[in-house]
RNA sequence: GGAGGCGUGGCCGAGUGGUUUAAGGCGCUCGCCUGGAAAGCGGGUUGGGGGAAACCCCUCGGAGGUUCGAAUCCUCUCGCCUCCGCCA
């Protein structure tokens, strides 16, 4: 969220942004009920100060009792009205986004910009290109029937060369970024709703994605960064240092998405993530978001998967990010003749996030501050794994491992062999 | 899952209904003292909100409640600890 008082003194600036990414935020209402509590909330402290000194006062107690009450029926009508008031405000509150990075163009999705490309060129195929279904069924990487049977549609197993790809691209993943700074972390999968609306995620309602425990205050993260983030909330942190994790946890999604587009493990209900999550002073951030795309870059260039990078339109910005680059890698069977895929996301969400979650440091005149956040995806491991399997298949269906991933996979993977 | 104990400013720790506007100490910090320092003495030292200011409101893990008045009493909840059960 942004500072209340910011917002108000700046009407005009979060309208146009409110429009450039094309929601619609009723900012009107928004300070007509900001103008109403803050005149409930002097009314309710008059009358509490009033109360107040009769308590301390040396009046008969009879007295004191007598004005008291009344003091306090009062104090209790208008105590109802302002927490409806404020409620009210909150609730749009929520709602309005963060400001916008200059950089990022105006509109929808289609109006993300194509701004670089990996250092791995498209390959021409001249045999007929076999989807990662086809191909990781044939190797027994994968069993999606298996996964339908025990958990249901969008789940899979992965075994064999698939499950030791998978720790493979996570522990690829996780020594890169350690060598820039980030810390290994491993994170509850689960989560408490308020952690999680902090975070910018909504735990129940129509279009949220996320998985809610039936009978308990908690959620199934839909990323690690949730809870790398949230293990600093309602904290004062030392920023000397920026905060630097590599998280891995598993991540929940129940988009409810259907026919071809699940078909696979594009899109799946759980999936491994190592997660890059940066927490910064403020002036620091826009360094930190050029070092995560950097570092998703490096990791998708070692892994010699072609791929192109988006700077995200505002319009297609989550909530609370001010700027935002996804990674697209080419996947060869992709909608039938090939086309990208996401597989990264890197957001730079300023202070939004950490005012929700109340996270702060002292700068250098000991002031409190809040804090910075940004997050990007190190590797989420579903996608990867079907640019690999797709991009290196061979005419007789064997596919061939990136070199980066030897380390980490017993010699007889490295081909898996028609 | 069952039984019990505990939770107070940056830290330690007092406080079971009304000079507690949270005692006292430690730490930090400013000033005096000093050639300089230590000791000593005096002041300041949670955070949020409102107000032009004086000043006011809220904040003793969190949320409610009782009361003219709550750190203190009640309910719920979170966390930590001990014992039992279960378990990897």
């Amino acid at each position: 969220m942004l500072d209340r008082k910011f917002i108000l003194e700046n009407l005009d600036l979060i309208q146009t942004n409110i429009a450039n990414r094309g929601m619609s935020v009723r900012l009107d209402e928004f300070v007509r009920l900001e103008g109403a509590r803050k005149a409930l909330l002097q009314q309710v402290e008059a009358v509490r100060a009033e109360a107040n000194a009769l308590a301390k006062s040396a009046a008969p107690v009879e007295e004191k009792r007598a004005q008291g009450q009344q003091l306090k029926s009062r104090e209790a009508t208008l105590n109802e009205q302002l927490k409806q008031v404020e409620a009210q405000a909150h609730e749009i509150y929520l709602t309005i986004p963060n400001l916008t990075d200059p950089a990022s163009p105006a509109g929808g999705e289609e109006c993300s910009l194509d701004i670089a490309r990996g250092k791995t060129p498209i390959r021409q195929f001249d045999f007929p290109v076999q989807d990662h279904i086809t191909l990781m069924e044939k190797h027994r990487m994968l069993n999606l029937a298996a996964g339908a049977k025990v958990a249901g549609s969008g789940f899979y197993y992965f075994t064999g060369a698939g499950a030791l790809l998978e720790l493979a691209l996570t522990r690829f993943a996780l020594d890169h970024i350690m060598k820039a700074g980030y810390t290994p972390v491993i994170t509850p999968d689960l989560v408490r709703d308020s952690l999680m609306v902090g975070a910018g995620f909504v735990p129940r309602g129509n279009e949220s994605n996320t998985y809610h425990l039936e009978d308990h205050d908690l959620n199934l993260i839909a990323t690690s960064e949730i809870t790398l983030v949230g293990m600093h909330a309602d904290e004062v942190v030392d920023l000397s240092q920026p905060i630097k994790y590599a998280g891995l946890s598993h991540c929940f999604r129940s988009e409810r998405a259907h026919g071809s587009a699940t078909r696979g493990i594009y899109r799946v209900h759980q999936f491994t993530k190592a997660e890059m999550v940066v927490i910064c002073k403020p002036e620091e951030a826009e360094a930190h978001h050029l070092e995560l795309r950097r570092l998703e870059q490096e990791i998708y260039d070692a892994l010699e998967i072609p791929y192109r990078v988006l700077e995200i339109a505002a319009g297609d910005l989550g909530a609370a990010a001010y700027r935002k680059f996804d990674l697209e890698a080419w996947m060869p069977a992709r909608n039938g003749t090939g086309d990208w895929g996401e597989i990264t996301s890197t957001s730079n969400c300023t202070e939004f996030q950490a005012r929700r979650l109340n996270i702060r440091y002292r700068d250098e005149a000991g002031k409190l501050q809040y804090a910075a956040t940004l997050n990007g995806t190190a590797v989420s491991v579903c996608r990867p794994i079907v640019a690999i399997v797709e991009n290196n298949q061979q005419a007789d269906g064997s596919i061939i491992m990136p070199k980066a991933l030897q380390p980490y996979l017993p010699e007889q993977y490295w081909v898996l062999k028609a």
